[in-house]
DNA sequence: AAGACGAAAGTGGTTGA
DNA sequence: TCAACAACTTTCGTCTT
C-alpha cells in the first residue's frame, strides 16, 4: 500500500483530502490534484465468501486496467470555477495547475494507451490468461504514476510488469520467454523486475519448481505419470532443503529428468535443458544431488534394465 | 557418433564490510 | 563502493553406450 501525502508539494499545507468516490487525492487550499486515478483497495465487487451482502460494496462494471484510462479522467476545474477566484495571483495559479495537470494527464494516457497494446501483444504472445494482463496493466499504471518508466524503456518495464504478474499468478515463464516475446534482453528485464516490484513494494514469493514442471513436460511430450513424479521428487527435495538458493528452473528441469528416466521415457539432458531454458551442466549438478540425496540411483537402474 | 560426464574459467548478481 | 562469494554458464576434453 502507497504512502499517503501529508503536504501539499505547490502550497505546503496540510489540507490534504483524499477523495475515495473520485479516485483523487487533492489539496483543499489551492486545489492541486495531487494524484489521481488512484488505485480503489477497497472491496471487490463480487463476494463469494457469504450470502449476506453486507461486503458487496461496489456495483456495476469493474474498471478494467487493460483500458488506458480506464474510461475515466481528470480534470482541474472548468472556466466557471475560474470566476470565483478574485486576485490576479489565484487566476495566475489556476491556470498553471490546469495546464501542468492536462500536459501530465495527456503523457500519461499517451503513454498507457501505447504501453498497453504493447502488453496485449506480448501477453498473447505468451498465451497468458486474462487475469494476468490485467494485473500486469495494474502494475505497468502504478509504474507509470509514480513515474518508474523514465529513463527506462516502456517495452522493458512492461515486460517487467508481466514478469512480475506471471509470478503474482504461480504461472511462471522464464525470462527468456519473456525476452523472446517482448524482444528486450532477459538481464534487462530482470533489472526492471526487481526495480519496480521494491519501488511498487510488491512482495512476491520465490517461484516454485513445480510450477514449471506442467509447461516442460508438455514440451517434451512426456506422460502425466511421469509429470506428477517429478512434482513429487520436487516435494521431497524441498523438504531436505536442496531447492533453496537454487534456480527454481534448473531444479525443475532435473526433477523431470530424472522422473523420465525412471518411466523409461528417457528425454536427453540436451532436450531437458533446452525447454527449461538452462545449460546441460546444471541440469548434471541438480541431477547428482537428487540422486544422492534422494536415493533414487535404484530406481532409475531398475527401469534402465527392462 | 551421440550422449553423458566433469574440470576450469568466465559472467552477472548479491552481500557485507 | 568494493571485494568476496555462490549459482550458473561456456567451453572443451574424455568416457560410455
Amino acid at each position: 500500500m502507497r504512502k499517503s501525502i501529508k503536504e501539499c508539494p505547490e502550497c505546503g499545507s496540510t489540507t490534504i483530502f483524499r477523495d475515495e468516490e473520485k479516485g483523487e487525492t487533492l489539496c483543499k487550499s489551492c486545489g492541486l490534484v495531487i494524484e489521481d486515478k488512484m488505485v480503489d483497495f477497497s472491496q471487490e465487487w463480487r463476494d463469494f465468501e457469504d450470502d449476506r451482502g453486507g461486503s458487496r460494496r461496489r456495483t456495476g462494471a469493474p474498471s478494467t486496467y487493460t483500458q488506458f484510462d480506464q474510461g475515466l479522467g481528470t480534470e482541474v476545474g472548468t472556466t466557471a470555477d475560474f470566476y470565483k477566484l478574485g486576485s490576479e495571483k489565484d487566476k495566475n495559479k489556476f491556470f498553471r495547475l490546469r495546464k501542468w495537470h492536462y500536459r501530465i494527464s495527456t503523457a500519461i494516457e499517451r503513454n498507457l494507451k501505447v504501453a498497453l497494446a504493447e502488453l496485449k501483444r506480448v501477453g498473447s504472445f505468451l498465451k497468458l490468461s486474462k487475469n494476468v494482463e490485467e494485473e500486469a496493466a495494474r502494475i505497468y499504471t502504478l509504474a507509470v504514476q509514480k513515474g518508474l518508466v523514465r529513463g527506462r524503456s516502456m517495452e522493458s518495464v512492461v515486460a517487467g510488469a508481466l514478469y512480475a504478474a506471471c509470478r503474482r499468478h504461480e504461472v511462471p515463464r522464464t525470462l527468456d520467454e519473456m525476452g523472446e516475446a517482448s524482444g528486450i534482453e532477459k538481464k534487462e528485464i530482470g533489472r526492471t523486475y526487481r526495480f519496480i516490484t521494491r519501488e511498487l513494494e510488491i512482495n512476491i514469493l520465490p517461484s516454485n519448481p513445480a510450477d514449471y514442471i506442467s509447461r516442460f513436460a508438455s514440451a517434451l511430450n512426456l506422460s502425466a505419470d511421469t509429470q506428477t513424479r517429478a512434482v513429487e521428487i520436487l516435494e521431497q527435495a524441498r523438504d531436505i532443503e536442496l531447492t533453496s538458493g537454487r534456480g527454481p528452473t534448473g531444479i525443475a528441469a532435473a526433477a523431470l529428468y530424472v522422473s523420465s528416466l525412471i518411466h523409461a521415457e528417457k528425454r536427453t539432458q540436451r532436450e531437458v535443458a533446452d525447454v527449461a531454458g538452462v545449460t546441460e551442466v546444471t541440469i548434471r549438478n541438480r541431477y547428482k544431488e537428487l540422486i544422492k540425496k534422494l536415493k533414487l540411483t535404484k530406481e532409475v537402474e531398475k527401469s534402465k534394465k527392462k
